[in-house]
DNA sequence: ACAATAGTGTCTATAAGACAGTATTGA
DNA sequence: TCAATACTGTCTTATAGACACTATTGT
């Protein structure tokens, strides 16, 4: 374990990001395609490099905020409308992971509500929000008829790790508000943990466990009928961070 | 996010490593001493540079083998003795936490069964299993008397990160059998979990469990003494990495 | 005998799964 | 009217927590 910073081979280290979002009832990420070589016209996570003077985590919120517009949510500020959740995934760095040079990629996942339209660069045709499904299937076509390339590098492996984290995060936290606006009934957070994990739940007993659990839901007072049928109450994100117990994950 | 391979700021990367053990009822880490400035004279983890044509993974695994004489546990061989569990922990990447320069250190975090002796280069004295407890404390005097200093560059931070890993995870795993010799009793399984955790649990109920989780333990046969008392059954690691239900953590 | 640890059994409280039934909207 | 969603309540089952009791060793 010789220290000698004289003698240490070079590396770049980016960020890749995994932002996450339910759409239309389905798991989504973010996808950009790529305009250059190597994987041009493929489709990839967005990312970019650590600059000089920048933290991991602040170059990740750079990143996202280029691509989405996205603020990360800061936990200290409740009210804070439309924040995202973003932390650390894990990292990457096999040799041969970028065929032209030692690239150590430190991935971070974001969770994001549902938003209007991706942008990246303004440039709408270069950025998507595709259903993960999609994204990690070998080959085929898309919903939309566009045949299905594997994502670019070793992306497809980090989607799918940001995917299980949030998988099994949703279980024992209370992160899954972070796929709800501000606002949202109970439904619409049910919703949300029957797409991340692909299960029906009952709605009943979803209903009791969630309003049962102290600081998970605040009530706001509203209602809406934007789900059709009898009017559900609005609430936020309580305080809890933490289910104890935790939502229980169907067998599949 | 543009790509540009000739103009990326460089990057030194380290792997640095929680190696975690129990010994004396007490959870461990392995530390080493600096010899070089900075921080020269101070307790940090063990660790050091990624080689270029080096995965991260394997760069751990070294580290680990250098600094300890582990292997690495491979679940594909079940009846393999005392390996060491070894997985990704977090990246570090402050600018300033190095002052020489700029370095990213990938951390990972180990679980080994209490070891014979540690070993830094042949050089015992520049190697110890240190309380975790002491290792964080900031300053007073260790259980040998000795000043306590705390550990180089961010590394109480990782430490801190390894073993709030490591407290979670033998939760819903089976990973405490990676404090245990091959084979053990029920009660060694517990006086590991009591020492991460810091807690006293009821004997009776924690056999309950353990036995009553399929694939968890599998009897060997032989029973031991060395607890004193009544002999007890010995057993393996079963095939099971998950625990479900869960081994509930006592509220504190 | 006694201390120490191993192991079994029993009662209770909690919470999840299944599902009946009522409430309130829009079409 | 009916379909759809929201909500309340009830019964059963699984499991954790507390703890009485027996079993088998060393001193």
């Amino acid at each position: 374990m010789s220290y000698d910073p004289s003698a240490f081979p070079p590396f770049a280290v980016t960020v890749d990001l995994v932002v996450l979002t339910v759409r239309r009832h389905a798991l989504c990420a973010l996808a950009v395609r790529r305009g250059e070589s190597p994987f041009q016209g493929r489709w990839a996570l967005p990312g970019g490099f650590v600059r000089a003077d920048e933290d991991l985590a602040q170059a990740a919120e750079r990143e996202l905020a280029e691509e989405t517009g996205l603020r990360v949510h800061d936990p200290a500020i409740p009210a804070q409308d439309h924040g995202a959740h973003l932390e650390q995934l894990a990292t990457y760095g096999d040799p041969k992971r970028d065929p032209r040079m030692r690239v150590v990629s430190v991935a971070h996942l974001a969770l994001a509500p549902d938003l209007p339209a991706p942008r990246a660069g303004g440039d709408a045709s270069n950025a998507r929000w595709a259903p993960v499904d999609e994204l990690l299937e070998q080959g085929g076509y898309g919903r939309d008829g566009e045949p299905v390339a594997p994502l670019a590098f070793d992306h497809a492996q980090i989607l799918w790790d940001g995917v299980e984290r949030a998988r099994s995060k949703i279980e024992y936290s209370s992160l899954a508000t972070a796929f709800c606006p501000p606002e949202f009934t109970v439904g619409e957070l049910r919703r949300v943990y029957e797409a991340v994990w692909g299960v029906a739940l009952d709605p009943r007993n979803f209903h009791r466990k969630v309003t049962g659990t102290p600081g998970f839901l605040v009530p706001t007072g509203g209602t809406t009928t934007r789900q059709g049928g009898r009017p559900a109450q609005l609430f936020r994100a309580g305080g809890a961070t933490l289910l104890n117990p935790p939502m229980l994950r169907p067998e599949v």
